[in-house]
RNA sequence: GGGCGCGUAGCUCAGUUGGGAGAGCGCGGCGUUCGCAACGCUGAGGUCGAGGGUUCGAAUCCCUUCGCGUCCA
């Protein structure tokens, strides 16, 4: 049976049981931020087990793509050395949302497992939970659900109890939680990691392999720990895929199915290595296979390699694929083919990766070619690596490789294949650098070394890393997320303000529901104070989404009479808009104001943020679906907008995007904005941005019919593209690897900066008297001239250099046998100063010269030795002396040194009295 | 979020108490050659990422900032 056949009669079976076929969802999870990654069929239903959200159906199915890397779990290391870890699975489970339970899901789990896929009977094991009674808990055995399995003739034989370890679930440390029961398949004793031959379950060798985990979901565990049942219990199951078609298939290994085995013959092909032959190479193509499912998966999810977060795992995990490509032979670029071969492969179940194909190849690609170069550097920088010989010479890396083989390679050339000795090994430190600082993994720097009878100091390696660690967490703490005040939580819970600001930018009859002053609640204010204040509606935006909160101002009913001045608005608690203002007036609790927006700035966000939406919908158009917001700011005078790409964008790029977004502000689309839930909005298309939470009712914002751009979004919004004016693009630039910002102007925005430029080209152009047109011309004249000005007055400085140099020749006087010549010069220029002491010194042969000049109100020294004099004159000693003459210091060497001064009438003196220092120092 | 490293000629990079901006490759010219490669001579090419500070003087030291790389969380 194909893995694909088991997937879809899995999906068919339990669709023929009323349960709806949910597509997987994104490995990235929606609507939780504290999962790295999907990792289980229920993450999507997260919310329905919890109550806070409902569904049009209360049975579900699935086959959810997920990966396991990094985190707590994280085998990572085990993939490819064992034969059931993976980083990426698929997980295949059926979900009861308070409708059936255990006397349904056991039957039809056992049924499914026996019949439909024909698995015998006495190969399989069955667990259910054995109770646990310590304090705080009290949980009775799972006796129901061994009545379930006895009915259906399993034999008390095979039933067995295991503890809270194995048997009971929790999604967290309060929440649903229940005891499960796991259907269990014995491989054989060939499956026996440890070569048992008559263990029995439930040994952990690998012969007896989990095949399926049902979930109960009775409990809900509180604060204390107790728990209650729950009214409506539910079910959760999972099955792996791997697992299910390694049985079905015969396969001892998972990696031997037909998920995995055209996955490694591929790489063999392209290694030109024979699968089987070597088990080190055995291991980097399951590797490899492993690696390139969840790359593929990923990056068609929206992940892209980066140096933080999801993106950081998912580099991780490429890195390791191409480490064990190169230790295949495999230098070029490999892992995109192995990756477009994945998308063949899955792409009827995962429709979705034959539209992000080429997106995907591109990125693997483009990671591959990165990871060359890294890799080069790296090995520049080993060569500077420390290597401690075990005779306890230090030396480096780059020397040691130069050695002649006797001095180092009699161990290399035995033929053993596991010497242990070696002859020195690389410090840790530097190995540790290596791969903190250049991205060398040690195992890499382990197989360079190798062949030069090298090891590596793993310890000290591993310390450098606990440092690490500690700096990292030690950090990590300072950094505590602010917990909302217990005074805004209980407002809130009192009622929350209502906010009808969408249509209108006054409200009147806004009744005062709370002042608080310093975190405190008060009853009255008087005129002039700080104060934060609650309305029971109002139509002021609190600063969300992205986008800033409004400002503007509370007056008295029916006047103009201004009371409260807002600066500010926020929501601290979910719901409870908070304006942040200065009383005018003495106000108090109850009392009754029209809230009056500052329509103007209000308009101006508004421009921005639709712009921002078309601006969205232009990039994933022009670039490609892998663009996915990453961040926003709407603010009246600008609007940011950071997105995931690789890539920096191009010249021509952000014209298109430019052009994009005014094209359809031209065409002054209406706006649409529609109420509805959740499942509704993204059926129809509307993009919900990564990481957001949204409630059951979500607000949907479209362009025009909806075919262009469809966010969920709850910002205010112009009523027709066209109010924008016009939008143009000021930066584009890079805020981490794999995200790019964008900041952009809109309509008086845009007009402010085009007067601001005009005005200063214009400026430009009067200075140049050029006109505007020809302002490019004008300055490349100009530049050019003065670069041919520039060299003929070097040339000539240099030359009156040359000249006087000759002239002063003649002024060389001895001093205790050293010819000395001191002289003022009228050459401003310093290297031309150089150049005359160079030729100076070429005409007396022998001596020292000091040359003074005066420019731009500052004095120059420069001093020459020759060089045979050095032993006996230091022309930095005697330039610092003199330079003291003219209230500056210098220095330099002591063939040549140079000192500057700031009080140009006394460099005569100076001149005067070095003969006298340099006699001195002779 | 925290740390480390890098940014110098078209490319790859050197440049150590702060004191003359360099090499190799590539490019242009000339020579050698029937021609090419190679070789010899010669030349052009630089806001030392940007901005600020310290200093008589900064590629070099300090601060800020931008871009890139890398590790940890």
């Amino acid at each position: 049976m194909t893995s694909s056949d088991i997937r879809t009669r899995f999906l068919k079976f339990f669709e023929a049981r009323n349960h709806r076929i949910v597509p997987s969802s994104s490995l990235v999870p929606a609507n939780d931020p504290t999962l790295l990654f999907s990792n289980a069929g229920m993450n999507q239903f997260k919310d329905v087990f919890l109550g806070n959200e409902r569904r049009d159906y209360s049975r579900a199915t699935t086959s959810q793509k997920c990966v396991r890397a990094g985190g707590k779990h994280n085998d990572l290391e085990q993939v490819g050395r064992t034969t059931r870890h993976h980083t990426f699975f698929e997980m295949l489970g059926n979900f009861s949302f308070g409708d059936y339970f255990k006397k349904e899901v056991i039957p039809w789990a056992w049924e499914l497992i026996t019949r439909e896929f024909a698995i015998p009977s006495e190969k399989l094991y069955v667990t259910i939970f054995e109770g646990k009674s310590t304090p705080p808990d009290d949980i009775p055995r799972d006796d129901e659900a061994y009545e379930c399995w006895r009915a259906l003739g399993v034999p008390a034989d095979r039933i067995f109890a295991l503890g809270m370890k194995d048997n009971f679930w929790q999604m967290g440390e309060t929440g649903p939680c229940g005891p499960c029961s796991e259907i269990h398949y014995d491989m054989g004793i060939a499956a026996s990691d440890q070569g048992h031959t008559d263990c029995k379950f439930p040994c952990d060798c690998g012969r007896y392999v989990e095949l399926w985990n049902l979930v109960f979901m009775q409990f809900n565990r509180d604060e204390q720990g107790v728990m209650t049942p729950l009214p409506k219990p539910s079910i959760d199951t999972g099955a792996g895929l791997e697992r299910l078609a390694a049985v079905l298939q015969g396969k001892l290994s998972n990696f031997e199915t037909d998920l995995f085995r055209p996955l490694i013959e591929e790489a063999a092909a392209l290694a030109n290595v024979e699968y089987g032959a070597n088990h080190d190479a055995d291991v980097s193509l399951r590797i490899i296979a492993d690696h390139a499912r969840s790359a593929t998966f990923l990056i068609s999810d929206g992940v892209l390699p980066s140096n933080e977060g999801r993106g950081y795992v998912l580099r991780l995990i490429m890195r390791r694929a191409l480490y064990h490509g190169q230790t295949l032979g495999l230098n070029e670029p490999f892992l995109y083919k192995i990756s477009s071969r994945v998308v063949d492969m899955m792409k009827d179940a995962y429709p979705e990766l034959v539209q992000t194909a080429p997106h995907v190849a591109k990125a693997i690609k483009i990671e591959e070619e990165k990871y060359a170069q890294t890799t080069r550097i790296g090995i520049e920088k080993l060569n500077e690596a420390h290597v401690v010989l075990d005779s306890g010479e230090v030396t480096d890396f780059a020397t040691w490789m130069t050695r002649p083989p006797s001095g180092r390679r009699q161990l290399t050339d035995t033929t053993a294949p596991a010497a242990p000795s070696t002859l020195g090994y690389i410090r840790g430190d530097d190995l540790f650098t290596l791969h903190d600082t250049f991205g060398l993994r040690p195992d890499f720097v382990e197989d360079m070394v190798k062949n030069y009878g090298l090891t590596v100091d793993r310890d000290g390696y591993e310390a450098e890393m606990q440092k690490q660690r500690e700096r990292a967490r030690a950090s990590w703490k300072g950094a505590e997320k602010k917990i909302a005040s217990p005074l805004f939580l209980k407002l809130a819970e009192d009622g929350k303000s209502v906010f009808d600001g969408y249509t209108q930018t006054k409200s009147t009859n806004c009744k005062i529901a709370a002042l608080v002053v310093n975190g405190q609640a008060v009853g009255d204010v008087q005129a002039g104070a700080k104060v934060e204040i609650v309305l029971d509606h109002t139509p002021f935006y609190a600063e969300s989404g992205g986008q800033v909160g409004d400002t503007g101002r509370f007056v008295a009913p029916g006047t103009d009479h201004e009371v409260a001045h807002v600066q500010e608005t926020y929501q601290p608690v979910s719901g409870l808009i908070v304006h942040k203002a200065v009383a005018r007036e003495g106000l108090r609790m109850g009392d009754v104001v029209t809230a009056v927006v500052d329509a103007e700035r209000r308009d101006a966000t508004r421009r921005n943020h639709t712009a921002t939406h078309l601006l969205h919908a232009a990039l994933r158009k022009t670039l490609g679906t892998h663009v996915k917001q990453a961040g926003s700011l709407v603010a009246p005078d600008r609007l940011r907008f950071d997105f995931t790409h690789y890539t920096g964008l191009g010249e021509q790029d952000l014209l298109d995007v430019e052009d994009l977004v005014n094209q359809h502000v031209l065409a002054n689309e209406e706006m649409q904005t529609q109420v509805m839930d959740l499942d509704a909005a993204v059926n129809t298309g509307a993009m919900a941005l990564f990481g957001e939470k949204y409630g059951d009712h979500v607000r949907v914002v479209s362009v025009g019919d909806g075919s262009y751009s469809r966010e969920l979004c709850g910002g205010t919004h112009v009523r027709r593209t066209g109010d924008i004016g016009l939008f143009k693009i000021v930066s584009e630039g890079s805020v981490a690897a794999g995200t790019r910002r964008i900041e952009a102007l809109t309509g008086t925005g845009v007009l402010d900066q085009l007067r601001r430029q005009t005005k200063s080209l214009a400026q430009a152009s009067e200075a140049l008297h050029a006109k505007p047109g020809e302002l490019i011309e004008a300055i490349a004249k100009l530049s050019e001239s003065e670069k041919k000005f520039r060299k003929e007055v070097d040339a000539q400085q240099m030359k009156n250099a040359a000249s006087a140099a000759g002239d002063l020749v003649q002024q060389v006087r001895e001093i205790k046998g050293v010819r000395v010549l001191v002289a003022r010069v009228e050459v401003t220029d310093r290297s031309a100063m150089r150049q005359m002491i160079d030729d100076l010194r070429g005409k007396i042969q022998s001596g020292v010269i000091v040359l003074g000049s005066v420019a731009e109100g500052r004095v120059s020294l420069i001093a020459a030795v020759t060089k045979d004099l050095t032993a006996k004159l230091d022309a930095g000693k005697i330039v610092k002396q003199a330079a003291t003459y003219v209230e500056g210091s210098g220095g330099g060497r002591k063939d040549l040194a140079e000192a500057g001064g700031k009080n140009p009438s006394k460099l005569d003196e100076a001149l005067q009295a070095l003969p006298g220092i340099i006699e001195q120092m002779l």
